[in-house]
RNA sequence: GGGGAGGUGGCAGAGCUGGUUUAAUGCACCGGUCUUGAAAACCGGCGUGGGUGAUGAGCCCACCCAGGGUUCGAAUCCCUGCCUCCCCGCCA
């Protein structure tokens, strides 16, 4: 969420910036103004109250010295009425300021390309050249298919369509790949935790995923609960509503889910093959760090997940996202992209975002700063989605027997 | 799922026949005195958010699981939800 005080003082600066992700300032003018009219009815309801405070334990005294009360029943009576009144205008007020104020997204950082959409994120580096081929490399849905690697029609026979099962090594390399993963990011300090794979809804409003991004859930049925789609949203949340006595040493997480995604509004994007589902495995990082250490935390966790990547001998290539193309809550983001021979494409199989006190003002986590309890900021990025991996390893290491060669780290993992 | 008990400040724990208690007390924690240093002892401080002050002191408001309600006044009474513990049932 967005810091109101800050809003009321630099309303320019903030709008200009927020006009980037495509805020209207409109939007804006009218959260700075019901965030005035709020202050002031509040401060008005807080004299009554206070009012009625002082009458009511003069009520308590008069009746016990037997002096008569019946002036003062009047005036607290009519005061009891007055707050009244007041309470509602102040909630009204408040009710509108929640609505509008969860709906607008991060500010993003100076160094945030300005863009429209994905035309206009910039490329930072290419890690690995992608190899040559002596054949025409085949798309991972040809090769799954082929090999009996992925079963795509029985997956949709036993939920619906995005729905795949795996077999034969493609079965065996995805939980290696897990396991993997998990290693890895273990040796590089973050802890490994594991998390309910569904979450409540002010769980889901902590990291951004509520109110304005409903329809991209799974929700169960008659209960405050949903699937997860990231496990950023139980790993960041595992701190909301504390204050963390000692942060001198970042927090630093990582934990293996499923991820489930309605993917609303992607109708046709990536029907083939699995690239987009409703289900899959993904390996996340996540960081709690004092504001000061946040960028140093962010780099180290782009160099993980790239790291990882380089590992399994997967090319790929850092793009810094424009501000068109940032998520909700993110107030800067990397995306890692992976090389894929039978699309000639690079695709996204990783993301990282900090989204500085964003997530944190909403989940309040804070810590202890000396005397002072101050936000922290929040990071998160994926290391690596699973699926993703696995396809680009049966793109990459693809012979010309249509064999899938296993990378030498994966081995011991079989 | 059925029956019973209960949810109070970092923890423990009083208050719960409603009012001059602004949530007692202990532990933990922080500062100080004492000490070569430490412990003990003693003194002081010690929840969160917001408002108004100067990011000071002070003052004010809200919060005793959450949301409603009764009342001039609620930690205390009533309703709903959530959670914990015990017993029973079911179950990987």
């Amino acid at each position: 969420m967005l810091d109101l005080k800050l809003l009321e003082k630099n309303f320019d600066e903030i709008a200009e910036k927020l006009k980037n992700r495509g805020v209207e300032e409109k939007l804006l003018t009218q959260l700075k103004e019901l965030f005035a009219k709020y202050k002031s009815q509040k401060q008005v309801l807080e004299e009554l109250q206070a009012k009625q405070n002082k009458l009511s334990k003069l009520f308590g005294i008069y009746k016990k010295e037997g002096k008569d009360i019946d002036d003062l029943k009047k005036e607290v009576d009519s005061n009891k009425a007055k707050i009244s009144a007041h309470q509602e205008i102040v909630r009204d007020i408040e009710e509108d300021l929640k609505k509008i104020a969860l709906q607008i997204p991060n500010i993003p950082d100076p160094d945030v390309p300005i863009g429209k959409d994905e035309e206009d994120n910039v490329e930072i580096k290419k890690v690995l050249k992608p190899k040559e081929f002596d054949f025409k490399p085949l798309e991972h849905w040809e090769l799954g298919e082929n090999l009996g690697w992925i079963d795509f029609k029985r997956g949709v026979k036993l939920a619906k369509s995005r729905f795949s099962v795996l077999k034969k090594e493609a079965a065996a390399l995805e939980r290696a790949l897990i396991n993997y993963m998990l290693d890895f990011n273990k040796n590089r300090g973050f802890e490994e935790v594991y998390v309910p794979f569904m979450v409540n809804s002010a769980t889901l409003l902590g990291t951004g995923q509520l109110p304005k991004f409903e329809d991209d859930l799974f929700k169960i049925c008659d209960e405050d609960l949903y699937l997860i789609p990231t496990a950023e949203v139980p790993l960041t949340n595992l701190y909301r509503d504390e204050i963390i006595a000692d942060l001198t040493e970042p927090i630093k997480l990582t934990a293996y889910t499923p991820c489930f995604r309605k993917e609303a509004g992607s109708g046709g994007k990536d029907v083939r093959g699995m690239i987009r589902q409703h289900q899959f495995d993904k390996v996340e990082l996540v960081a709690i760090t004092k504001p000061e250490d946040s960028d140093k935390v962010f780099e180290e966790m782009v160099n993980t997940a790239s790291d990882l990547l380089t590992s399994l001998g997967l090319p790929h290539r850092l793009v810094m996202l424009c501000t068109g193309d940032l998520g909700f809550s993110a107030a800067k983001t990397i995306d890692l992209e992976v090389w894929l021979p039978g699309q000639g494409k690079y695709r996204e199989i990783s993301s990282v975002s900090n989204t500085r006190d964003f997530q944190a003002r909403r989940a309040k986590i804070r810590f202890k700063d000396g005397k002072k309890n101050r936000l922290v900021h929040t990071l998160n990025g994926s290391s690596l989605a699973v699926g993703r991996t696995l396809i680009a390893i049966m793109e990459n290491y693809q012979q010309k027997d249509g064999s899938i060669k296993i990378p030498e780290v994966l081995k011991k993992y079989l």
